[in-house]
DNA sequence: CGTTACGTTGATGATATTCAAGGACTGTGG
DNA sequence: CCACAGTCCTTGAATATCATCAACGTAACG
């Protein structure tokens, strides 16, 4: 990989691979690199921490570095919605008014960029890819909860299981048909898929009978039949 | 009304009970409206058409004067989802990538302001109010997609539709308890819900016979208990 | 080797969908 | 003004799907 625009003083964990695939840091040059780099600050959080709770005052956005999150709602009734996991090279709290109106627990051991939201802000004046690039994530953002709303309201179980997959294997890096890390419960898979544990567990067992996915761990999701998956989880 | 705050040119319709609730607006200065005004046309739309399609460029920006649309969502398996419902003084088509990811159907004859979008950016860059304004429908936007997130995921279909309710108690200009105007058909609520139109017929007739609410006419709601409502509505 | 947390499976009842038929409202033309 | 057709809405019956409660497995860990 070339080192042309590494920023001098940030972690090189940066550069193992999320750099490339990161789209906050898209088309901006050397020099504008630097000028982010002086925003950030590396920041780590353990399995089963919360980066940030709800109602919490937004200051801070966060550029996933490694590890997975859970982004989750809890609502006055004690339930629960998570809307969305994310991965490395994923930008956590664009979209906030003063307080976070969702909270972020870790699902791994988690490295993330933290940046002053102000800061950011006023840098995104000045520097105009970083600006499209922020842009850019929120309308992805926004366009990828749209799908989760069709799949709660439209889809089947057995379908909305297929979705988290495909979800996980076009998004979790490094993923491969064969080789997808589930860092989820089966709890979190439900409270995501708006379905009950038991449901999931029920719906993984038609799957796996039905050999279209496999489970040579607990976790460690293989796809079989990508074309059928592919298709039950279709939008 | 005051008129201290009224552009010249534009139409009146404006001031007569929209303009006060917009949030597009908010404290802009008579010099900062003049200059937002330059950059709008209005614009007319009948029901049952649509005020854009899926996929085609995302020019520009509207805010509805009058009338009421849905944003909707339609998949490659033909089905649809609803996204929302906005009503006089909200903002549509701020969230989006180079192509709108939703439709926009007029479902009453509705009057829009329409931005070019790229205009409204420049503008935003230089009046500060208007850019915190778009940041705030933006978050609100977010918000309520979150909300109705967590109804398809952990709500039974009466409680979806007393959800439906208080969002249009709440959000319609004008609507009173005794007083809200569906301007949808049960089909665009069951889409809107994630149901089928025989089950929100069903669960219609559920609230009717519990006294719950009432229908003068077929689409003019009444909702005797409010509480009630707003108790199975809850979030 | 027991404890604990998490996951699976079974039985049952609740809830929602589907298919089908019947009403109610609307607009048109006689 | 009425008859008719068309559209939308409601209701019923049968079925599918899911949630709930309870029991049992299993993997991890001291």
């Amino acid at each position: 990989m070339s080192t042309v625009f590494m920023p001098k003083h940030i972690h090189p964990i940066y550069f193992n691979n999320v750099f490339d695939e990161c789209l906050l840091f898209q088309n901006l040059t050397p020099n504008e690199l630097d000028r982010l780099e002086g925003s950030a600050e590396l920041s780590k959080c353990n399995e089963g921490e919360y980066l940030f709770r709800q109602d919490a005052p937004a200051d801070f956005v966060y550029n996933v570095i490694s590890g997975t999150v859970a982004i989750e709602r809890i609502f006055s009734n004690g339930k629960r919605q998570i809307i969305g996991f994310l991965f490395p090279g994923d930008v956590i709290g664009l979209i906030h008014s003063e307080k976070y109106d969702c909270a972020v627990r870790c699902l791994t051991k988690v490295e993330v960029y933290k940046f002053s939201r102000k800061r950011l802000n006023i840098l995104s004046e000045e520097v105009d890819h970083l600006k499209q690039n922020m842009e850019q994530i929120k309308s992805r953002i926004f366009s990828r909860v749209m799908d989760h709303l069709y799949v709660l309201g439209q889809k089947k179980a057995l379908e909305r299981l297929c979705f988290l997959f495909m979800q996980l294997l076009e998004r979790l890096p490094g993923a491969r048909p064969d080789r997808v890390d589930l860092y989820m419960s089966r709890q979190d898979m439900a409270d995501y898929l708006g379905s009950t544990i038991e449901t999931v567990s029920r719906s993984l067992a038609k799957l796996k009978a039905d050999k279209l996915v496999a489970f040579p761990k607990l976790n460690h999701l293989q796809i079989l039949n990508l074309a059928a998956v592919s298709e039950l989880a279709e939008c």
